[in-house]
DNA sequence: GGCTAAGCGAGACGGTACGTCGAGTCTTTGT
DNA sequence: ACAAAGACTCGACGTACCGTCTCGCTTAGCC
């Protein structure tokens, strides 16, 4: 039990600190970007910063994360609908932040075991969760006879986004077409009866 | 044309350097690998290192790339096997390296304009030839009347590949399974006409 | 005037560096010393020395000159037996740091302007105080009926110590006769009026 | 006995290497000397410098050394006279060399055994060669009855030369007068009967 | 209204790695 | 075998950042 004495953390200094995060972000770039460059723009001392975020890297994973929010999908009608529109909205949470966060916060989940957990935790599961309302609508609807292996789903349709922004370099503007192919592509797969869950196999490395 | 003169740099080393580089790698992990760590363990002084690559990330990135080969795909007589064994190629690349290694390049890849170069013309390209050979294939079979859009296929291929290492962290055994439907999939897709150009349009920041 | 805000340097650092110098320089020779070494011996990092000194050189210099003291001269009641006493103060700083350490500096002190200037304004005018103290205990005695030219008589007593430590590598067990020697011979040439001011002549190079 | 096989070294790169060092000297000062900029300027290569030299400090030495020729001694008639000259021919070298370079030259000496060794046989011998032989002739011409300690005699010349040029900082156009003041000096102790052997004692430090 | 504990900005601290540079050695191709 | 050119090993340099600690100070909350 915390014991509630003396001075209160200054709960403003949060978003001043998130908010100098992407900015210093938005200017220098992630490979530039300092703790002490962070607390000059926040006008804050670096005890401030460490003692709300233990590394960095969390800070700026936190900062990042802060307000990502993953709309509920709204109910179009139809499953390749609703999938276009999950699939947009990951699109749009993905291409979001300054050139190059993204796969460097990629790259820091996988050195820092609890930044893994906290990203399976937020973003894959409400990515996941809107998956699942879309397709047990589809259920509901009579579209889906069967719940389809959700992993493989999410990767059909993340997958792709992600590799056109972070590995092809692709435009962008070409984004919104491409989430409309994916939808279609995956809905017709799954309408197909496609996705069952996959076996495990042998495989190497 | 440079004149032969002086001593010539020892072509040894480029590999006694990329061996230590993946050695480390593989012990210490990407974050914890330092120069120092790979001259000492390559027998070599630093400066061979730096007078063969610029920085850190560069050597790192041309010591994994090395030999990188994507084998030429096999002609198995349909499209749908032919893209399995391509992809199935492209994930075992992807999952070689030591954890962490492949996001850690990405990152770097997209803080170094010269390494974004190296990366698509060499890794993306090869695969992009893979897939148009395969495709071709199909043409010349008469599965398919006329070449799709390849960036999108090659995403529809690699991104599902990359997201279920990378950013679902599921299991590595189901990777041959996977693969195996990404191809279904994506043929199915391909055979039905789908996979046009995408037309550009108005995507947020 | 600098607003005294932060954390303050810990003052005591500046004596456990300059004592790390001094063991480092004791047990390595000057050659030999490194700033790591420094640094690992004091228990200190690097950063906290280079907040102090902008070189390894003035690092050193300011190390070994930082308690120098110069005795203040006892009034013997005769300007040779002064003399003498202010002569051999000298021949014990000379010979006080470890073997090459004074040559070392003295480089040093002729490749940094501002050593140069660190080194005239403390030890040389120290020594200079304490002639000119001596010598005008002598004209109140009556010895000497005007001030001589004090660099020339600073000559006469430092320069052959020096050279009879670092040039000619004679015995140290002989110092304190030559400092008396020294002493004699100045004084016998100072009561029969010599060393007056030095006319500048034109000579070479 | 060395074999006289194969090509024998072309000896005027000596030369073209002293002045190549000596230029270098000039131009950048002691500090600032690399190898590679001697070997540069004398459009030769790093090898033959060390096929001649062991160490770059010796190669300095030497290049420096290479043609200081200490004047014998002209006979005067009279101890003063010539125990200017010598003092006046000692402090044109050491007032040769370009700025800060003979200090430097002083402090490599006393971390290299054996160039100590050379600087002991060479210039020191050849300076106390020139005050025998002047003492000698004094004592011949009746003026000294005995001969006194060398040493002493030495620093009492040396010394203040080295220190009025690199201790005190003083202007050189007074240095003739300084040599002359010295001689006097000196003279005077010797025809009273001064400089006897030093009585060794105990010296701290 | 004072006491006290924790907050705050500023900046020094111990560490660790970076990329550079120089010394002295070795290996080419030529002569 | 020597020459020029330049790559090699080694090791120190001075810089930059991280995450922690210490100043002097402000600011709640509880007596």
């Amino acid at each position: 039990m915390t014991r509630s004495v003396g001075r209160p953390r200054d709960s403003a200094l949060n978003q001043t600190i998130a908010d100098a995060v992407r900015e210093v972000l938005a200017e220098k770039g992630y490979a530039q970007l300092t703790v002490d460059a962070v607390a000059r723009r926040a006008g804050v001392g670096k005890a401030a910063i460490y003692r709300r975020h233990t590394t960095k890297q969390r800070m700026i994973f936190a900062s990042v994360m802060h307000d990502l929010e993953l709309a509920p999908p709204p109910d179009t009608g139809s499953l390749v609908a609703d999938l276009a529109a999950v699939t947009l909205n990951i699109a749009e949470i993905l291409a979001g932040p300054p050139p190059g966060v993204v796969p460097a916060l990629l790259a820091d989940v996988h050195t820092d075991e609890s930044m893994a957990a906290a990203f399976s935790g937020s973003l894959v599961k409400a990515e996941r969760d809107c998956l699942i309302e879309v397709l047990e609508r589809a259920m509901a609807r009579g579209e889906l006879s069967r719940l389809p292996d959700l992993a493989t789903v999410h990767a059909m349709l993340l997958g792709p986004i992600f590799a056109w922004l972070f590995l092809l370099l692709e435009e962008r503007e070409r984004i919104p077409a491409l989430c409309e192919a994916l939808a279609e592509s995956t809905a017709r797969t799954l309408l197909a009866g496609g996705c069952d869950d996959l076996r495990p196999r042998d495989f190497p490395a």
